[in-house]
DNA sequence: CTGCCCGCTGAGACGTCCCTCAGGTGGCGG
DNA sequence: CCGCCACCTGAGGGACGTCTCAGCGGGCAG
């Protein structure tokens, strides 16, 4: 694999082994990448914009991963970034998608999840295509990664959870009937069931509650279930 | 929502349940969706070239969703095509993806993943670019929907084990050492831990094997893992 | 041929996810 | 105000995914 064939990554982390094995990793794939440990140097590196995407840890010595970003950004950088952050909940006040952020990958990751998000990040580069989110308030849906975000802390979800989740978030401000869901997210052939939806409104508001998000699902009695405000 | 305002799917399934469910969840997503319930009535709407995909049910009365497929790709109709095969293995000569198919979903499926993949599908035919596949042999992998099929069958396998055989895929033919497979797979934190890349070789060839492809997973005595023959 | 060591595999512990069931609670109609 | 019924929730069981460990077997070096 010969070096300037491939998409041109940077690498932005302070520790010199997740540097190395993404190096690896990605060089494997036959990318091109550029390592870099700070953030001064990152910033030094990305302006020059010649990276089709950058990869940024945010806990950088002297220079966080967001002010790295804010900075290039309000540059007129448009570079895509995917933030790296570590594996607790890595509250802060800025929103990395306000801040102009095309992905997040948390620690510890499978490098095979890290290069399907970085390689999704470069089609969509490539092709202009907009990526699929939904918003609602202060809570963010990434359809493509399957993940929810809320006041930018990560709201884990099992699968059910986030697609009972996803299928009222589509339509926000309507209300679903129990029936209605039953179909969209447990699939057509389900006879006369029990309370699962029930069950899984109430996991979905725990989990949301614990994110800070209350009242998001409210109940309609006698009708069903509605995200957000009525229209 | 009015019509003629989203993308036109037209829907193959003989079930009226399954009809109805998809007909409302892919209006409700602001989609434009034509009906049918056999074979012969779906070539004959499809060939009219009017359509920005398709959702084809394998099993239909009279003609198989395959022959459907084959006569409209031999009319030279390229509408992205959606299969959707029964609960079961669905073992069947023909590889759908030979005959020009753009995706599998398997019933029981949730409507959330069905439209992931249609989205992607219809994503991908706007913008012109190509399935992200890995083929080796019979075996392929498509890293988008992160399956598995060999022969036409279905593969399931747990994340753990997918992401162990992308990693071995992405440079099929190359010796990978384990510690290699532990950076990529586990992450990069790992202290020096047990034999768990060789538990999930097992469990990777044994699932494999059931599928009908042995010894397509090597080992190198000494330095690790290889797949499919050497360079 | 023989012994060592690498790799393989079965068993099992542990957590998570999914679903059921049986009460409890609170809204709303009468 | 009272009772019913829709909804909620805690408890629990079964299935699965993940990882550890211990013992076995076979390749390869000596």
């Amino acid at each position: 694999m010969l070096a300037g064939m491939g998409p041109q990554i940077l690498v932005v982390d302070d520790e010199p082994g997740v540097r190395k094995a993404l190096d690896r990793g990605l060089r494997a794939e036959g990318m091109d990448v550029t390592v870099a440990a700070d953030g001064p140097t990152a910033l030094r590196l990305a302006r020059t914009g010649s990276f089709d995407a950058i990869l940024l840890d945010i806990m950088l010595p002297g220079l966080s991963g967001y002010r790295v970003l804010e900075e290039l950004r309000a540059d007129g950088v448009a570079t895509p970034v995917l933030l790296v952050s570590a594996k607790d909940g890595e509250v802060d006040q800025a929103d990395g998608l306000d801040l102009g952020a095309d992905g997040y990958v948390v620690k510890p990751f499978s490098f095979v999840v890290l290069l399907a998000q970085l390689r999704a990040t470069l089609r969509r580069a490539a092709t202009g295509t907009a990526r699929d989110l939904i918003r609602i308030g202060p809570l963010t849906i990434d359809r493509e990664a399957r993940t929810v975000r809320y006041d930018d802390a990560d709201v884990p979800l099992s699968p059910r959870e986030y697609a009972l989740l996803e299928v009222l978030a589509t339509r926000a401000g309507t209300v679903r009937t129990k029936q209605e869901l039953l179909n969209e997210v447990w699939g057509d052939e389900w006879a006369a069931t029990r309370n699962v939806v029930e069950v899984y409104i109430g996991y979905l508001r725990r989990k949301l509650s614990a994110a800070g998000a209350d009242g998001l699902v409210r109940t309609v009695r006698g009708h069903g279930y509605q995200l957000g405000d009525p229209l």
